[in-house]
DNA sequence: ACCTAATGAGTTGTGCACAATTTAATTGCG
DNA sequence: CGCAATTAAATTGTGCACAACTCATTAGGT
């Protein structure tokens, strides 16, 4: 039993390390790493977001997030600006270029799809057993401590 | 459907993260990381083996693994020797103290078994598709040139 | 034997991931 | 009000991941 939680474990890593290979042969045109192109998504489906939001919805703290967001800053797709509510947070929105960006990206869904080879009813059930996985693994994080 | 498979990926990469988190809770004791210890396991199944062959069977190359087996061998629980059959070759083996780490290291797994919530049928689902999508995407990795 | 191509490790540079810390702004309680 | 505790970002430091490259060694063809 232990020997194959063991291995759940190694092939969810592999296989996510697969997957990042998968969007950065098709994300090379645009030179965007995945993680980037998560937080280009995550600000197409609603915008400005502060740096804390989108590291609840990606799971990412401000270490990753910061540097990140300045590359895209730097390059013209995002910009940032203090909230006038609370000067603590960082509202990070697309600039026009962003969206730009953000509609040509629409075409790398289908790229990936083809690259997994997974049938509908595979899809579903990955997804439903890496979602379970997901809430029990970061709840229990604290919990754990029992 | 390409929505679903976007999400897989995203699934994925979060549950690799997790899984790496309970690793280093874990692993902390001996301030191993998660990866450091994936070698070590390997060493323990089958020693020496080159770096190559640690690549082959870990999905990683010699630009991770490289400075990953330098910090064990500086702490001494692995061991470095070029191959006499072929100079090329860096044969890497568990020292004394690495055999002796790698037996307290098998409480490791029930620890990890702990955290992931999972009953046998959905982690024998989960293995399954994983390794689907580990032998599709390694594959047509190339061959997508198409 | 020669010499070109291939191979195995290692190095360099970039970016992600996260713990720990810092700084500035806000909240809340006496 | 005043001040301690909290919060949001950013910074620092360590390690993983991988592309691109270098270097030394080996294999293979002529």
């Amino acid at each position: 039993m232990r020997a194959i939680e063991q291995m759940v474990c190694f092939g969810v890593y592999s296989a996510s390390h697969a997957f990042t290979q998968a969007y950065r042969r098709v994300l090379a045109p645009w030179k965007l790493t995945y993680p980037q192109y998560l937080v280009i998504v995550a600000l197409g489906e609603q915008e400005p977001r502060s740096v804390k939001e989108l590291g609840e919805e990606l799971f990412l703290d401000s270490g990753t997030l910061s540097p990140l967001i300045r590359r895209l800053e730097a390059r013209g797709v995002v910009s940032r600006s203090r909230s006038p509510h609370d000067e603590r947070v960082v509202e990070v929105a697309l600039t026009d270029d962003g969206h730009a960006l953000r509609s040509e990206l629409s075409v790398v869904g289908a790229e990936i799809a083809r690259c997994t080879g997974l049938n509908e009813e595979k899809a579903r059930m990955l997804l439903d057993v890496v979602h379970d996985l997901n809430r029990v693994m970061r709840t229990t994080d604290e919990a754990i401590a029992s």
